[in-house]
DNA sequence: TTTTTGAATAATGTAACAAGATTCAAAAAT
DNA sequence: ATTTTTGAATCTTGTTACATTATTCAAAAA
């Protein structure tokens, strides 16, 4: 068996083939997160396609490149990560805002409790979910619902307002 | 200045003092997600605290270790992430059934369609979400909201199925 | 007894390396 | 002339190695 090949122009692989498409650099990671992060960087979950309301061309093609529309629910619904917290709603005192029993509110201790914002407070040891109202000096919390009073705050004792809701999601 | 020290039992810096706790790894990530990985090492982004109705002890100490009761929305609200997509919802048809204009429904293409499931379909290149109603051998697509009529499936033309919607994500 | 200091040791970001993958044109085969 | 085979060239990739930084603690100094 001769020698082949010799010296030749243009040989080798290309760059920019590689699995991703893109340059990729070494990172330090904690050993019990790397199954995730590896998840997140091979799989590209997280990252799921979001549609309008027509049916776009190629729909719903799998796992092709969603260049456009890809969404990321932490980061969407998630804003400032430290000064957020999940709280599961009970009830139906605020149904007419899109809050049903068993919903999981999205709280962001970080963002300005205004008027007409849906705040999460405590009253004696006890979190629930109302609408801010300030009119004339004086603070109410609203229930988006008939059948339930509004609640004068001055009023209650061990109160505390621990955020606004961004957020409801709703499981079927 | 003369020399201090000299040979020291214990002295040096002492294991497990690492940011994490736990021993890193270096792993090899494509360069636009290096600052998701990151953030989610570094600050335990997407692990977001997740409460009850009592408001408890401690509550809301910002970063302290939520050993339990710790939530990913990801992982939560997408079971199948090859499977799964968004549409936004229009209109107040299934308004019943908690669906608002404008909000973000997870659909799994995954699970089965069956009878009483919320589903999306598509007539005619639109979109659109319903609850899939069987009986008698015939397929209802039924509207929540007693201002819309139910649409008989089989008199479509150009119908499609395209998945289970699982969850709602409305905004506030 | 308290404070200062630096030797000892681990953590950490990144460069370097070895092994594997990929491409392409020259050589061989048809 | 055309197709197939081959291996040198080059890039990718998981991991190791290393230089720098951070941390601790007991000896020395105050």
């Amino acid at each position: 068996m001769t020698k082949r090949g010799g010296k030749r122009m243009g040989a080798g692989r290309p760059k920019g083939t590689n699995h991703y498409g893109e340059p990729t650099k070494p990172i330090r990671i904690p050993v019990s997160k790397i199954d995730r992060v590896l998840r997140f960087v091979r799989e590209r979950e997280d990252m799921v396609p979001l549609y309008g309301n027509e049916v776009p061309a190629g729909f719903p093609s799998p796992a092709d490149d969603y260049a456009e529309g890809v969404l990321d629910l932490n980061a969407h619904l998630v804003r400032e990560p430290t000064a957020t917290f999940f709280v599961r709603a009970r009830g139906d005192s605020m149904i007419g805002a899109g809050i049903h029993d068993g919903d999981l509110l999205v709280v962001d201790r970080s963002l300005e409790a205004t008027n007409g914002k849906v705040v999460i407070v405590s009253i004696n040891g006890e979190l629930t979910v109302k609408r801010l109202r300030q009119a004339k000096g004086r603070t109410w919390l609203i229930p988006e619902n008939p059948d339930y009073p509004p609640i004068d705050f001055q009023e209650q004792d061990d109160t505390h307002l621990w955020g606004v809701v961004t957020n409801v999601v709703h499981s079927l």
